[in-house]
DNA sequence: TATCTTACTATAAATTTTATAGTAGATATA
DNA sequence: TATATCTACTATAAAATTTATAGTAAGATA
C-alpha cells in the first residue's frame, strides 16, 4: 500500500500533515464503506461484499488487511467449515465516527 | 470522473448513501489536501502545486476541475500575462471544513 | 456423485495515474 | 538578437493500479 504521494508506506518519510497521516491509516475509498458498514457491528467479508455495491473482492481483501495493519479493525477466523471471518472496529478505528458522521451530514445537506 | 463504483458520474444511478455522494462530490484523494490548503484562502495553481507535494499537474487540474463542476470551488481568470488564475472556496467547499477538521484531530491523535 | 458454501487468491485485461516534455505569449536578461 | 523566464496548463507514452473473472480448499448436503 502506498500512502498519498504514491510512496511506499514503510519508507522512512516524514509526513507533518495530520490530514495527510489519517488519509493514509484509511487507506482507500472502499474503506470509507467498510467503516460506514462496521460502525454498525460486527460483519462478515460476505456481507461486506453485499452491502458495499460495486467492491470486487481483492478490493475488499486488500482494504481489510489495509485496516487491520493499521489497527482499525481486527479480523477473527473461525476454524469452522466453510470458514467464518468477523471484522470488527478497534478503538481507534470506532474514534473515526466523528469524521464519517461529519460527512454523512455534508453530504445529505448538500449532495 | 468517475463515481466510487467505477460508473460515469452523469449516468443515472441513485446514491442513497449520504457517505457515498460526499465522496463523489468530493473526488479524489488530492482533493482534501487542495481543501486543506484553500481553508486558508483563495491560491493559485502553482501555489497548490508547490504546498501539495507529489501532485502531478494533470492531477491537480483533473481535482480542481471537478471541484468546480461540483461547486466547492470558483475559477476566476484574471487576462494578465502570464495568466493569473485564482482558486476560492464556494458555501459548499468550506462547508466541508467540519470534516477536514476532524480528520485533522484523528491524524493528530492516532496517526 | 454433484453441488453448495465461505473467504478468499491468481491471472490477465482494463483503467487510471504519473512522469515528462511541450505550449502560448509577453517580458527580462546577456 | 538570442535566449531565458513566467504561468497554467495540455499531450503523450509509460507505469501502476484496479477490476473482472475464474479458481481453490474442504466439508456438508441432496
Amino acid at each position: 500500500m502506498k500512502n498519498i504521494q504514491g510512496k511506499e508506506l514503510d519508507q522512512p518519510i516524514v509526513i507533518d500533515c495530520s490530514i495527510e497521516k489519517a488519509l493514509n491509516i484509511i487507506g482507500s475509498k472502499w474503506s470509507f464503506l467498510i467503516l460506514r458498514e462496521l460502525f454498525t457491528g460486527t460483519k462478515r467479508f460476505s456481507e461486506l461484499q453485499r452491502a458495499i455495491n460495486g467492491v470486487s473482492p481483492k478490493a475488499l481483501t486488500d482494504a481489510l488487511r489495509h485496516m487491520e495493519e493499521n489497527e482499525i479493525l481486527v479480523r477473527t477466523v473461525y476454524p469452522t467449515v466453510p470458514v467464518k471471518v468477523e471484522y470488527s472496529l478497534t478503538e481507534k478505528g470506532q474514534d473515526l465516527h466523528k469524521i464519517i458522521k461529519e460527512m454523512k451530514y455534508w453530504g445529505a445537506k448538500w449532495g
